[in-house]
DNA sequence: TTCTCTACGTCAACGTCGTTGACATAGCCT
DNA sequence: AGGCTATGTCAACGACGTTGACGTAGAGAA
């Protein structure tokens, strides 16, 4: 039996697991996201996940092909989260810097799913109502359609990119992502002034610096640029 | 005996394996590279990287704490192929850009190995070395060391961000990439001009453009406001 | 109410994985 | 020439995703 998976809409019995529990797709996502809120994302395993509904692990196999079938669910149920309940002020820098760290926001939340999800282009409802809000935001600004695009497409995949990045590290296993927090301070901070001068200068500014997300101050710089050539072919900031 | 590596240096003794390889962290290295780029990320596993080496899987050991280990050794190759014979032209944007651009390529060259290995900070000798080379281009340009390390920060993780999105797409099994750029044609260029207008009235430059790779607009935009950053604090762009 | 059908929870097993303790041998150093 | 030990090998552990087989209990029909 290679597919073992009943539609949800098909589902009429619901019968509950030897510790009670009345299993649905709803049910598996929100314990499969709350396993990686509480234990860190390497948690989320079958049987982990199995003893967390008091269930069975494989009884998670009659509702999803396989773990991946499961993480996209899940990634799904992000992008609906990241946009919800948004409304455009008018100011369309304003408005682009939110809908960034609204993404990134979502996505830093379940990091598991982010890493999964980040680099798919699904051209679902919820993407395309992005971009759609996105593209708007920016041609009514006075953005030329060419010019639109392009930061658009920088736009959007700098927030990809960005949170997949930082997604990933909080998605490693415990150790690595230790190790990497760890290199800043250990190896950056103690290389020899005479071999490599300029992170010697400037070590403690990067150990600080690195600790945070890079990306609130790459979008200002994104943002920044967009404005100056908005400038250039006569557009304004407000608009 | 809870580690069996002895630090490269240090080495002396050089024992074939039973099929008569020797080995060295580097070959280790450059198989764990080849098995990537042939048989996908997912063949990176410790038996069948052994299998490929002609030894034993548990002889990686000596050479590697785990897989994670060999993982930032991987990582850190890429870098350094990256930054093979660079060399600062003192015009620090066309340096930036330079190192930005090879960064993405030598990603770009082996997509599923950037997929594991973009988002790991290594602390090894490239890594360092590339760190080194960015902030000296910054500091020397005249970047007062807070701003320097800050857009350091942007623009390290903007390229690896991209790097791994765009990664992703070439590592993609070849029916989801082709799915995956088909959506641009096939959902986007024939949506609604009543529901999707934005979309609806740059169709066309949208299909073109997603074709391609943000990143070298993102990069320019970034280098736009850095400079008018140093502008602002009274640095010039020849420097 | 009773009967039937089958959805779905459970169990056990397979082959895989990373990792480690124990062992043996062969290369380097004195 | 001889000893030390680095390093390759082997076997085993526990955890993983996944699947075939089984039985029971819930729903719908009569």
């Amino acid at each position: 039996m290679t597919d073992r998976v009943v539609p949800e809409p098909e589902r009429r019995r619901r019968r509950p697991t030897k510790r009670g529990i009345v299993l649905t797709a709803e049910l598996i996502v929100d314990t499969a996201l709350r396993l990686i809120g509480q234990h860190g994302a390497d948690a989320l395993t079958v049987r982990r996940l199995g003893a967390a509904l008091g269930a069975d692990p494989s009884a998670v196999y009659r509702y999803f092909h396989s773990t991946d079938d499961l993480l996209l669910a899940v990634a799904d149920e992000l992008i609906g989260r990241a946009q919800h309940a948004w409304q455009p002020t008018g100011d369309w820098r304003a408005d682009l810097r939110a809908i960034g760290l609204r993404i990134h926001a979502a996505y830093q939340a379940h990091p598991q799913a982010a890493l999964l999800a980040a680099h798919r282009t699904t051209g679902r409802t919820h993407e395309a109502a992005a971009v759609e809000a996105i593209l708007g935001v920016l041609r009514t600004a006075g953005f030329p359609d060419l010019e639109a695009v392009r930061v658009y497409h920088a736009f959007v995949d700098q927030s990809l990119g960005f949170a997949a990045l930082d997604a990933a590290a909080l998605a490693l296993p415990a150790p690595a992502a230790a190790a990497d927090r760890q290199v800043w301070q250990a190896s950056y901070a103690r290389l020899d002034a005479a071999t490599h001068p300029h992170i010697a200068a400037t070590a403690d500014l990067l150990t600080t610096d690195m600790r945070r997300s890079g990306y609130p101050y790459a979008l200002d710089l994104l943002l920044d640029a967009a404005e100056a050539r908005l400038r250039a072919v006569g557009g304004k900031r407000e608009g």
